[in-house]
DNA sequence: TTGCTTGCAAATCCTTTGCATCTAT
DNA sequence: ATAGATGCAAAGGATTTGCAAGCAA
């Protein structure tokens, strides 16, 4: 299974409101930068980008926004050493490749990701919701120049 | 490869002065308790542990000694959404299988583990150093219940 | 209208740091 | 002897919460 198509505002209104939360001019600019990402941005990203075209909007806001899709299942939160929690919107398995030179975080599609969740839930009987597959080490452009 | 032997207090002093650290009896508690424990403690719960042999010991201590076992690679840090972080003595490629019910977390070797690593890293020329490979949903017990 | 949402500020919680004192080597 | 470690208290930084005012439905 491949990634999924990256939803439009008009989708995540209908999101929104199918599931009891009002769709207001915030939430719909946050879920849109987030949902639209592959960066794995971290809240206080989110919440410089969302001021250029909401310039009113508070910190507190958008992590309430990013609870609700968390939530909602849209999002999954990568909380890291070094204190700050990065938000992935692609939520089937996957690998996260995390370089720790640059701090750059690319998801890798590979067939194993599926296959150790549903391998590992049949050896030791336990019912799997979700997953985290993190490969830390040196990305490509960084290991060159080690 | 299995899991490795857990080691004694004498080999936590080699390890330490090895690598240039003082044999302290707080560091030498502490490790013990780390690196002898499958239950992936939080911090809080070390300190608490090692204040029955070390009623004395700070909490700043405990963060210090977890730092300095996490850059002699011995323990691998899991932090987890509601805050805490959990210390890994197993950081040999495995899963961590985690209960959004009751909150354990063990671990489990499989084959896949190790192999999604090379996998992935031969595909995306990525150099590995570590892995976190979490898997979460209800344990046997709690599915049961559900 | 009305209850959910926002934005602000204050509060929380985990973790780190500064520093004087102590201690392993 | 002395560089590194401890323990305390204070600081730091991300995230959450209380609440009055605002807005979607």
């Amino acid at each position: 299974m491949t990634r999924s198509q990256l939803p439009s505002d008009s989708k995540i209104v209908d999101i929104l409101r199918r599931r009891g939360y009002k769709a207001t001019p915030q939430r719909i600019a946050i879920c849109g930068l987030v949902l639209r990402s592959r960066a794995h941005p971290m809240a206080q990203q989110i919440y410089r980008e969302v001021r250029h075209t909401h310039p009113t909007v508070s910190l507190a806001t958008v992590y309430k926004t990013l609870g609700v899709l968390s939530q909602l299942g849209l999002v999954q939160e990568l909380p890291f050493e070094h204190g700050e929690t990065m938000f992935d919107s692609y939520v089937e398995p996957h690998v996260n490749l995390v370089c720790r030179r640059c701090g750059n975080v690319s998801d890798l599609e590979h067939r194993l990701a599926r296959e150790i969740v549903a391998r590992v839930a049949a050896t030791a009987r336990f019912t799997p919701t979700g997953q985290r597959l993190d490969v830390y080490g040196l990305c490509q452009r960084c290991g060159r120049s080690t």
